[in-house]
DNA sequence: GCTTACAGGCTTGTATACAAGTTTGTCGCC
DNA sequence: GGCGACAAACTTGTATACAAGCCTGTAAGC
């Protein structure tokens, strides 16, 4: 492959990973072009990579976009995830010593990050804990797939995430690597599941679908069908799923 | 995305899941292009989209060639392979009967093309038996994927396979599908597990990995490690290691 | 005879020009 | 003042032209 289009796509995969780019985020191909100093066919090169990857979308004679996943894409992105990552811990049968020492090397820097209260590097590096886990087979195949799914996590995160818990993952990311040290793999592909589980449970799924939702919630908060409002205020509504007929009602400025 | 650039990627990849076309195959692109109706443009996509996926390589202006995945590849990809087929079986809290229903099917159609000797749908069937488990999930995500790792165990199996064993897979499948039946998960998966090890051990991982393979061996059954040349030029001496000095010298020819 | 050099053809690599569509800003009309 | 139509700017979509490299066939030199 061509190494310019390679750095195209690795620095926007990359960034997207350590949460430097919003999901929804418009990448121009010549602003990209000018900024990488390439021509604009690189730059798509790049980005037709990136959609194949399931990182960005263009949308025809406007422009590419980060992917917003909606709330079914979020549930996919979570139960792939589940199914690889304990599918892997049942496949180590042991785990090499350097490998253990590199994840616990990482715990610790996860849990420097979050005592500095370093919010930047924290989501990163508690992504890139199941990326390295991946290493952990040495399977660079197994390792890309993770990288991929771990991208769209990351921006579900952002979209869907009211409250990060870094250090509930942290103390999940220790628990596992301990159940690892002691070879017990069947414990740590559990733990596995129940951490991911725990994630996915801490996100609020109805809310946040597009950016105009918190927008239309402060006009209409009634009955917009499919999509919720996402303002700080509370919005589970029990809501009785969509009114076809009474569609914009400003009335209810409830709370 | 563009709907012609994605037939052309789609015509390819089950042309490759179907066995119709060879690892190795060259893919021109104004070939591609006339086929097709449409300008190298859009096969240039379609063969980047490709090349992500992990099907097609470049090499620098000589054209595109599907991949002939080398030993460690196959390894790789049987490996990933068994880590994402077993979690997805241990995912699987119950079968919808629905699903079961259609993998019964699928398998009765495996029996009947073996029995029939249609060899050529058989492959075909053998390999789309894991796609269809895949969307036993209803994970699009996941079932692209495995879609994907299909496509190279296909182009392994066609590399490496000395010898086809159809009854054994399809059997085996039979076994995990009752598994599936009796809401025996786990036993399913440790099924998919020693079928996936079953194929992989089927592999001869030692032969083939260049059509230059059996040529090499008649020409010279010693020693040759490394790449062959493709012309007459002499070249590192396997016994006694490259002599930097003794280059462009024709003397020993008996290589 | 064998090797080497070279030229021609063929294929991809890359940039650029233009076409087509979207968004936005502005003006005129009611 | 509000609404709608129009126009201009901007963005991607697509094709094409040309550059650059690889392979092969041929001929000259040792």
């Amino acid at each position: 492959m061509n190494p310019a289009t390679a750095n195209i796509e690795e620095a926007i995969l990359s960034a997207i990973l350590a949460g430097r780019i919003n999901p929804g985020t418009r990448l121009g191909e010549q602003k990209l072009a000018d900024l990488f100093g390439v021509s604009r066919t690189r730059v798509r090169e790049a980005m037709m990579r990136l959609e194949t990857r399931g990182v960005v979308q263009v949308s025809a004679r406007r422009g590419w976009y980060v992917v917003e996943p909606s709330a079914e894409e979020a549930r996919e992105a979570f139960q792939t995830r589940r199914v690889i990552e304990t599918g892997l811990l049942h496949a180590l049968r042991e785990v090499p010593p350097q490998v253990l020492k590199s994840l616990k090397e990482h715990v610790a820097m996860e849990r420097d990050a979050i005592g500095a209260g370093d919010v930047h590097s924290r989501a990163c590096l508690l992504g890139d804990f199941h990326i390295h886990l991946a290493d952990a087979l040495g399977n660079r195949m197994l390792t890309e797939i993770i990288r991929d799914l771990t991208a769209r996590t990351t921006l579900i995160s952002m979209l869907y995430q009211p409250t990060e818990k870094a250090e509930e993952s942290s103390h999940d990311h220790e628990d596992i690597v301990a159940a690892m040290e002691a070879g017990d793999l069947a414990l740590a592909a559990r733990l596995m599941d129940e951490h991911i589980g725990k994630v996915e449970a801490g996100l609020d799924l109805t809310a946040k679908p597009d950016p105009l939702a918190g927008l239309r919630a402060l006009l209409s908060p009634a009955a917009f069908a499919g999509n919720a409002p996402s303002v700080p205020h509370t919005h589970d509504h029990p809501q009785d799923h969509s009114h076809p007929h009474s569609h914009g009602h400003p009335a209810t400025k409830e709370d």
